[in-house]
DNA sequence: TCCTTTCTAGACTGATTGGTCCATATATCG
DNA sequence: CGATATATGGACCAATCAGTCTAGAAAGGA
């Protein structure tokens, strides 16, 4: 859908930096410091970028912005694509998720916080295309937690009475608690004992 | 604590304008644009204050935004004194308190956000004054949490297996999560009987 | 080599930022 | 009344904001 080569080659210097790679280190700075606390000359000094060169590839601030939030969004489905994988054994999928979470929230890793939940609190409520972002990445992840709790009931490893699609909402809820939690930096063995205590709360 | 009367008469005009009712107001602006979003034409229209004025009583904005996250705070925590009251049969307790933060996390109320929330994650990393708060205000809420279910043990209304001090983690990480997944302003109904489902695994 | 394109560095813009200051009005006390 | 303290509104400040533009360096294709 992307990255297609040129039609013929374009005469002139080609393009000399990795858009990619630029959008990456632009991720980078606003998810620790947030839309509004970041200035062009952060952005500029982390994407090494001129001024000119990167509004001519990306139009603006906002743009940008936009373009980091879905490659932050990109990868974290692409996590639990490969996580909650199908193929995989239900329970052990959803552990494996979860304990990626307690990983991600706990200590330094916590502390940094998360680039879609501080986004969604600071800009969601009054941007349009942020909030589509949003709630698209939570039914996303909704989406697949309910289907692996699905595949678990189907094959009896679920407790009695738990709805898949309930249950997936809990754990929504819950691991975008975490993220909020997180950036008190817990430790590492506390949120894995919560994770693990409520996760038995739904297995059998 | 505060509001102690002037020692003597302090000759001259008095103070004519409500402290409290200016921070609350500067409450309401930071709540809904986020601290860096805010600029001081917006905290002054709030407040109905002249420059002067706000500068003489506050000294700068992060004193005020500081007055504005303590006082939505202490509103948070007199509420959950009220909820989760020692003295209330404490499943009810319970239950009311989530009623409390489903109520405050669908629909416009839940797009509205939490100044906690949104400030825990656009400052804490960086801001060790609001660090401390946002710490102190989770360590409160999991506190009265754990004690509500410590009683409902003791009356023999938990689940087997249940542990109060991690069932109480695990219920701060999911009303956190909530506000975050209110962003997208859920249905009430439907928040309702995810929180519902979440408590009847615990209740017995 | 020459043409074309892309890059960088930085000057520059107008608007806005948080914060200071002051002249003036107002209100309450002795 | 007169002294004192507190308010207002707005001028003013330096710094910073996002964004535009240009001159010249750099580099690949013809």
């Amino acid at each position: 859908m992307s990255r297609q080569p040129p039609a013929q080659s374009p005469r002139g210097r080609p393009r000399s930096f990795d858009v990619d790679a630029a959008v990456e280190r632009a991720m980078d700075v606003f998810w620790s410091r947030g839309y509004h606390a970041t200035a062009l000359p952060d952005l500029l000094r982390a994407t090494r970028l001129s001024r000119g060169s990167l509004y001519a590839a990306f139009g603006d601030k906002h743009s940008l912005f936009l373009r980091a939030l879905d490659r932050y969004i990109a990868d974290a489905v692409a996590r639990m694509d490969v996580e909650l994988a199908p193929g995989r054994e239900p329970v052990d999928a959803l552990r494996a998720y979860l304990s990626g979470y307690v990983e991600r929230t706990s200590g330094a890793n916590g502390r940094r916080g998360c680039l879609l939940v501080a986004t969604a609190m600071e800009l969601a409520g009054q941007d349009a295309e942020v909030a589509r972002r949003v709630a698209g990445f939570f039914r996303s992840l909704e989406t697949r937690v309910a289907g692996a709790l699905s595949r678990a009931k189907s094959a009896g490893k679920l407790a009695d009475g738990v709805d898949p699609a309930t249950a997936a909402k809990i754990l929504v809820c819950f691991v975008e608690g975490l993220r909020v939690v997180g950036k008190t930096a817990p430790a590492r063995a506390t949120s894995q004992a919560t994770a693990d205590a409520l996760l038995d709360r739904f297995v059998s």
